[in-house]
DNA sequence: AAGTGGTCTAGACCACGAA
DNA sequence: TCGTGGTCTAGACCACTTA
């Protein structure tokens, strides 16, 4: 039946969004100009003014606009104030900032879980879990020493199968088909023990940024990840917006 | 007249979202229950089906509740999933914690900006910024030192208005009608100095970590902060999720 | 087939900002 | 005052899940 080609049907509001989005980032719009106001752009994409309004609040959310009451909606610097927040993993981060990423003494190996890790994975104090270790070099530098913990149960064979290994995240998606769904970054610092420093060629005390993120995937917590960076080497980036509405 | 009193009124859907998260946190939904059918939200609380959907929708979007078309809308762990990333400010943070907060040596002043932070602002290298300056201690222990570089035209008269500020942006928005609508924060970590580890009352080259903080109102960059954190003391959180919409 | 959420419309009234 | 965005309604039709 023809109607199966009509079928693959784009919303309406996600059409306006896109073509309103292609053009602040084009340029068509400039920094500081307003957008057509709300009847102006129902005319123009004939469409009601509900649509007008979904389309352009997905704009607000990621930063391109801002919506302001009386005035009308701005175009803003959308180099500046971009996107929300993201999942991104640190060898991708420091792929697209162009460094030549390899990885050091890459050991994958079923262990007890340590105390914390289990409780973070929701696991009883002794259950085992695969531990990923590896140090990361940017362009041949060390910059960081990550543990990844995983459950056992959903990355069978991961010892034998992780040599050639890019990105833990592509080679999970990969791998697995596990697509990581969120995750939560704790970030605090602390100063160099001797066998880090040596592992990271740094001098003793040096400080680092130490991160430990919970991964989510299917609705659970997947993967703990500890991240010790060489904290002159890497800047942690979080980007987010307004405030949570207020109710009651 | 009368009606000032009325005029301090709360929309609906925010109502409606507040009550059933509400509910959510204090258990009455369980985790894996489902809300009940949206028709049904809409008898409860009396308004029409966009009223709930925008509410329900709120709730989805900080992770609460994950919405399932043709199932229904399954009440999530909150506690371990995700939320949106917000901006917060870090004494209010602590505050919700449960810390007792104040602030110690506190100095607001006019003054030239440092080279960095004029570019940060978009400013001439030697253009004048407000700079407040603070010791944050919880519950009487220093626990980060506070710089805020303010563009001197959207704060006039800071310098004589500060004195009992509870916390900068609630101080921002009540006083001078400026909502901070996003942010980004740029992390890393240094080791104590001499004057730093005084004030902060820590060891000399105690890891702290460094945030930098640049904030935006109205499409504009409006403030640039630094915080110097003592590490084992506060924990950064970052919260991410999984979900570029596409169009075209 | 029935029930759930997803999209969309047309129209109403309110609140804020600027002239 | 006028034009902007903010909230809200009632009703329609579509798409997905489950039985």
């Amino acid at each position: 039946m023809l109607r199966c080609i009509v079928h693959a049907t784009i919303p309406r509001y996600l059409r306006v969004y896109g073509s309103l989005k292609a053009q602040v980032e084009s340029g068509d719009f400039k920094l500081g100009d307003f957008l057509p106001a709300e009847p102006e752009l129902q005319k123009l994409f004939n469409v009601s003014r509900t649509t007008v309004r979904r389309a352009v609040e997905l704009l607000a959310q990621e930063g391109f606009v801002s919506i302001q009451q009386g005035k009308g909606t701005e175009v803003l610097d959308f180099k500046a104030t971009q996107r929300l927040q993201y999942v991104s993993s640190f060898s991708e981060t420091l792929q697209e900032k162009g460094f030549n990423v390899r990885y050091r003494d890459l050991v994958a190996e079923c262990t007890p879980a340590p105390r914390r890790i289990a409780a973070d994975l929701k696991l009883e104090p002794d259950a085992r879990v695969v531990r990923v270790q590896r140090v990361i070099l940017a362009n041949g530098k060390p910059i960081a020493i990550i543990w990844n913990y995983l459950l056992p149960e959903i990355v069978p064979g991961i010892e034998r199968r992780i040599a050639g290994m890019k990105t833990l995240y592509a080679f999970l998606e990969s791998e697995y088909n596990l697509r990581i769904e969120a995750a939560t970054d704790y970030i605090s610092a602390k100063a160099a023990g001797a066998e880090e420093a040596a592992r990271l060629e740094v001098p003793v005390e040096s400080p680092l940024l130490v991160v430990k993120r919970i991964t989510y995937s299917r609705g659970r917590t997947i993967e703990v990840a500890i991240l010790h960076v060489v904290a002159d080497k890497y800047e942690y980036c979080v980007q987010s917006k307004d405030r949570p509405p207020r109710a009651t």
